[in-house]
DNA sequence: CAAAGAGTTTGCTCTAGCGCAAAGTTTTGA
DNA sequence: TCAAAACTTTGCGCTAGAGCAAACTCTTTG
C-alpha cells in the first residue's frame, strides 16, 4: 500500500482542524480499501472494530426493519466520517453500511478513537460536529414526514442528495451515483410507484431528466420551490 | 440556594461513571432552579450559554416548521442532560425546550462542558451515550413513520412515554405529565381528530383510560402488540 | 356563578397515495 | 444471442386518514 498524502486530505472536515503532523500521525495508522458497488462494509448489530472515513464514492447507511424491509436512513458524501460507533457510545453498529458507488475508504480500530479524541481535540470538535448534522439531518426528516405530502419529500430527498454529491453534466446536476426508484422510495418513506409517477410527471415538465438509476436535476431551483410547497 | 446532595445524584446516567467527590465539584458549579409549566428553558436559535440536567419534571423539545407548526422532537425524562449544544458542535440550541410538567433543573454554563468533558472522561462517555440514544431514537421514529400506520405509530409514542415516565396507578401505568391529543398527534405526525379516535376506541375496549391531559394505559402488553402491527 | 378559554369528541366528505397487476425496457450473464 | 433478472412505467380501485365543521365538556378567572 502506497503512502496517503495528507496535504490533499487536510481540509476535509474531520482533519480542518488539526495541523499537518496530526493528520500525518492519524493517516499513519488508517488502512485504505477499494470497494467494489454493492458491498457492505460493515453490518447492523456486528462488534464495531473499526471507525471510517469515505475518501472517494457514497455510502448508503440502511436500516432492517422488523418486518424485513429495508430504508435508508442516511447517505454518507467523500470527506466524512462513518461508522464511529464509539462516539455515540456503542460498542456495535447501529446500522448497515453498503457501497452505493464504487468507494475509497480509510478505517482505523475502534481503540484509536479514544487516542485520537483525546490526543486532537480538533478532531473531537469535528466529529462532534459530524454527530451534530446526523442529528440536525435526522429531525428535519422527521419534520419532513410528519408535514410534508410526498411529492414535497421527494422533492427535498433529490435536492438533498444533489446537493452532497451532486455532479454537473450537460443537463444539469446529476446525482453522483446509481440510485434506483425504489431507494428514493426508502429515504422517503412512500413506494417505487408513486416514487416513479412523479418523477415521469416532473420529466415532462422538463424538470429532471432521468436513466434507468440515474437522476439529473435540469431545474434545481423550481425543485427546491417544489420542496418547500 | 442550599447544597445539592450528591449522593442522590450519582445514579443519574450522566453521574454514573464518575466517584463523589467529581460528582461533588460539577455539582457545585450548577446552578439549581425550578420551572413552572409552559415556561420556556431555551428558544431554538439562541446562543447556547448553558447546558441542562433535569433533576425532576418533564421537558418537552420543539421545532417549528417553515409554516409555523410545531412538532415534538422529543420528551426528556429526569436524570438527562439536555441542551448540550456544545456536545453536537453547535453554538446555538437546535430547538425550544418547554417544560411539559414542573420541573426542577440544574444549570451550568456552557464553557464548562468542555471542562468536564476534558478532566471527566466518565462523564464524555455518558455524554456520548445520550447523545447516540437520541440519535438511535430519533432514527426508529423515521422508521416507524415511513413503514407504520398512525395506528401503530400512536402506540408506539405511548409505549415509549409510558416507560419513561409513566407512574403505577389503580387503573395501570399514567403518563407522568399532561398531555394533550394534540401533543400526542404532534409527536406522531399526524391530527388531533385522528388521535381522538383513536383513544375513545382504545378506551372502548379497556385498552386505556383518559381524562383531559391524562392517559393511563390500562393493559401495556396489548399496546405494544398493536404497535408492532 | 357566568362567561370565556382550552381541550375533546364526532360526523361527514374528499383525496393522496397505496396496493395490486401487468406490460415495457434495459442490463446481465450463460 | 437469448433468457432471465433487474428496473421502470402505467392503469385502476380502494381506503386511511386529512380537513372542515360543530357540538360538547371541563377548567379558569373576573
Amino acid at each position: 500500500m502506497h503512502r496517503l498524502d495528507e496535504s490533499l486530505l487536510m481540509s476535509l472536515p474531520p482533519f480542518s482542524l488539526l495541523d499537518r503532523p496530526q493528520v500525518r500521525a492519524i493517516l499513519d495508522r488508517a488502512t485504505s480499501r477499494r470497494y467494489d458497488i454493492g458491498a457492505t462494509v460493515f453490518q447492523e448489530g456486528h462488534d464495531a472494530e473499526q471507525f471510517f472515513l469515505l475518501l472517494d464514492g457514497t455510502i448508503r447507511v440502511v436500516k432492517i426493519t422488523a418486518d424485513g424491509e429495508q430504508i435508508t436512513s442516511l447517505h454518507i458524501p467523500p470527506g466524512q466520517l462513518f461508522g464511529f460507533a464509539k462516539a455515540i457510545g456503542r460498542t456495535t453498529y447501529p446500522a448497515t453500511a453498503m457501497v452505493a458507488s464504487e468507494s475509497v475508504i480509510l478505517s482505523w480500530a475502534t481503540p484509536l478513537w479514544d487516542t485520537f479524541i483525546t490526543e486532537y481535540p480538533g478532531f473531537a470538535q469535528a466529529s462532534a460536529k459530524t454527530v451534530g448534522s446526523r442529528l440536525t439531518e435526522l429531525n428535519s426528516r422527521i419534520i419532513d414526514m410528519s408535514t410534508q405530502h410526498v411529492e414535497q419529500r421527494v422533492a427535498r430527498a433529490l435536492s438533498r442528495l444533489v446537493s452532497q454529491s451532486g455532479q454537473r453534466t450537460a443537463d444539469g446536476i446529476e446525482i453522483g451515483f446509481p440510485i434506483t426508484r425504489q431507494d428514493v422510495s426508502e429515504m422517503t418513506g412512500t413506494t417505487l410507484h408513486t416514487v416513479s409517477r412523479l418523477l415521469s410527471s416532473w420529466e415532462k415538465n422538463g424538470l429532471i431528466k432521468s436513466k434507468r438509476k440515474k437522476i439529473t436535476i435540469c431545474d434545481p431551483h423550481r425543485l427546491t420551490l417544489l420542496g418547500e410547497g
